[in-house]
DNA sequence: ACCTGAACACCGTTCAAGT
DNA sequence: ACCTGAACACCGTTCAAGT
């Protein structure tokens, strides 16, 4: 799976050595951001240091600093590259022929990012927001303003379409978040389980130890759906 | 309450004879996590170092690890203490008389702890939970149960419970997570708006352009009032 | 019993210097 | 033009030593 991808034609009076980490040589924002994503895709956002990525690129941490101001905004970037990442993927087939059948489309879109990044999704959410405007999970301008145009093609009014905005953010949020960081849970929390069960005493808690299993059961994929259709429903009361 | 915040955060030789900063000396797990909190308050979650938390309680860092296996306990402490520093506040009042009373109750306590420290919300909300039934953001076993216990008193099923558990996390954690990241907005950002409106060009995207006034505004009080009347609609819909 | 000092490995970030 | 080496201030954490 050698494929070398050369959109870099420049590159051949540089005499490279080893080269072992990465297959290309020359550095920039949107591979520093894709190798960013992988990292904590595979090692968590703990693993993100500018030091390990660096390494990862093949080069020294300062290296970076050429590429993004510091680490910051690397997590923004982050947030920014996912968002944007599969914006096009999700996005890009054909038009939707309600707004029920958009808003459908736009949610189960946000939803593939977080599955696909689950580790990535809290930055999604927590990231300060560079605007008011840009709320968590639909932080890229791309994202609203489609949303948006959306909504305007099939009648909204500019008013109506904010209260919408707003419903959906929140809805996808809460869905999204609890749902990414429960995927991401597998990983640890094992023994530590043990530890919190007996410092607690899980036994003066009767009605949790006998709803357990019931509260462990995954289940967000139909709650997801239901909530969903119940949110349209109410677009749909509430704009009519 | 206590008015001794009088040194400057940026000396490293401190001379710990004096012992100003805090007015006890012995020091305990709850001590530590109230300092904690009220570090995080004050300058944000990035701020919370085990030398400087230490700093503040008048003590090395190191005498921290008697009473706290590590940072990230010290993390969870934080989130658990939190959780149950205001149930006692909020939820040791009359009894409700119907269960729309109760979870009314329930939210509105919830959103008051999200209000009172909305730089440590986000920890509630990200933190990997202890066990999968303990949804953020009602992250200890004394709410849930008391969640559980309620609903039963109610007369509900323990399947229907667990559903209106359910519904009740993600619509809470969508609402207070989104609601808090705004108010801790307010003190960065300013001059990063402007490089993001400059890298990004926002006249390419003229919806959100024209619709960022109302995009901005606040709101939110009203949107959670309305969409947990919305919740209880729905499970009154559900259950009957 | 509780806290400190010193040490270790690892951070983010800067800046002059290399190529 | 791009990257590195060395340095700085600051982390979390361990452990033997102090009191």
């Amino acid at each position: 799976m050698s494929e070398d991808q050369s959109e870099n034609p420049s590159e051949s009076d540089l005499e490279s050595d080893v080269l072992t980490h990465v297959g290309r040589r020359t550095l920039d924002r949107k591979q520093i951001l894709r190798e960013a994503v992988r990292l904590i895709d595979e090692h968590g956002r703990e693993r993100l240091t500018m030091r390990r990525l660096g390494g990862v690129l093949g080069v020294e941490a300062m290296a970076l600093y050429r590429y993004v101001p510091g680490r910051e905004q690397l997590l923004d970037g982050v947030v920014e590259y996912v968002m944007n990442e599969l914006y096009e993927q999700t996005m890009t087939v054909e038009q939707p022929n309600s707004w029920q059948e958009y808003l459908q489309k736009m949610a189960h879109g946000v939803r593939d990012i977080a599955a696909a990044h689950p580790r990535v999704f809290p930055l999604v959410a927590t990231r300060p927001p560079a605007a008011p405007w840009l709320r968590p999970p639909l932080r890229s301008l791309r994202w609203v303003e489609s949303f948006l145009e959306g909504l305007e093609d099939f009648g909204f009014s500019g008013r109506d379409s904010v209260l919408i905005y707003r419903a959906f953010s929140t809805f996808l949020l809460g869905h999204l978040l609890l749902e990414s960081s429960t995927v991401d849970l597998m990983d640890e929390s094992v023994d530590e389980d043990i530890e919190f069960f007996e410092s607690n005493r899980l036994s003066d808690y009767p009605r949790v130890q006998a709803l357990g299993p019931q509260l462990s059961e995954d289940g967000y994929a139909n709650e997801f759906e239901d909530s969903l259709e119940d949110l349209i429903n109410r677009i749909q009361a509430f704009t009519e």
